[in-house]
DNA sequence: TTGATACCAAACACCATGTTCGGTGCGATT
DNA sequence: AATCGCACCGAACATGGTGTTTGGTATCAA
């Protein structure tokens, strides 16, 4: 890939990035990015479509780190498929951590659902076991639903509480949730 | 409050709850609300500052009724502060169940904050002697975000599922969430 | 009957979005 | 070193939705 397109992609993820911190998505407009970036306008939309792509990719790229094939690599084992769900867990909420500044800006706002369904599209895949192994009258796809929204909110609410340790919202989330392990 | 008045109100009302049925409140605009309800645009604007002013005064009115004091004086006692927390939940369920046609568009979508805020804003009263009695490590703050936040998704999840009745939706959310009662 | 006020259509200013245009300069290939 | 391609640029534009203004009509209540 050309070196002037890494420069301006890079650029442009700064500046929103940047404009996040400050503000919500939804109050942030693409005059405001290419602004920050400074890069003219034609340029911001020969990169992305629309803000919302933009967003999208954004969130694809937090997702590829947070739940990247070293979560289950870096340790000898498949998370999801035995039961060191408090370890797993303990490790998302980790990486997800790097990104803290922004995630207000959004999770806030009318952005949350580009962020959250791609979320809990992730959730569902690394919970499907533990559901899966719950015997309940419930039916399994409310019980997918309920862990998932469970630990996407229980990320929403530490965006508001961000003094808390990974292994503290570890423990909260095991607490109220004794349905895994 | 004059007749004309309280009819164009309703034929807003009116309008707007039909086309929330057909597709999702961030695809509704104000020029088709006014259309269907065939009003002026200047007569939309002298009942309600915005769109999302419309959709908020819905909201409460669907609260108002929701949570109405006959909640609490139809029964001879007080829900929220003696243990009949799920005759409360199933109580709501029904109530809720009425709006059920439109419910969708204002919970896709862009606009569930506006929903969702003011809904989990009543639940915390509805929960909060529940969350007070819980003796446990987790912030009190946290546990009553968990309890609200569950419910309110179990809502959600009851509008993608709508053939169950209240009493079963009542009974997976207290099978699922074990801290109440 | 009269005064107030709710209503109306039409036009408007505004703002953000996404596109189109003609032109500039970097960067790689020969 | 010459050249071709393409990333970039600013400026202008079309689009679509919002909320306001204007001047006039119809209804209600006294």
């Amino acid at each position: 890939m050309d070196r002037r397109q890494r420069k301006t992609r890079k650029a442009i993820y700064d500046a929103f990035t940047g404009l996040l911190k400050k503000r919500p998505y939804a109050r942030i407009t693409v005059q405001d990015i290419i602004d920050a970036a400074d890069v003219g306008r034609t340029t911001f939309y020969a990169h992305f479509e629309t803000k919302d792509d933009l967003l999208t990719t954004l969130c694809a790229e937090i997702f590829d780190h947070v739940f990247s094939e070293d979560l289950r690599k870096e340790k000898t084992h498949d998370f999801s498929s035995e039961h060191n769900t408090g370890a797993m867990i303990t490790h998302v909420l980790y990486h997800l951590q790097e990104h803290m500044e922004y995630l207000p800006g959004i999770l806030s706002g009318q952005s949350d659902e580009i962020f959250m369904d791609s979320f809990k599209e992730h959730l569902r895949g690394l919970f499907s076991h533990a559901a899966a192994a719950v015997d309940s009258p419930v039916p399994r796809d409310y019980m997918m639903n309920h862990m998932v929204c469970d630990f996407a909110e229980t990320v929403r609410w530490w965006t508001r509480h961000p003094s808390y340790s990974p292994e503290e919202i570890s423990s909260f989330f095991l607490q109220t949730t004794p349905l895994l392990d």
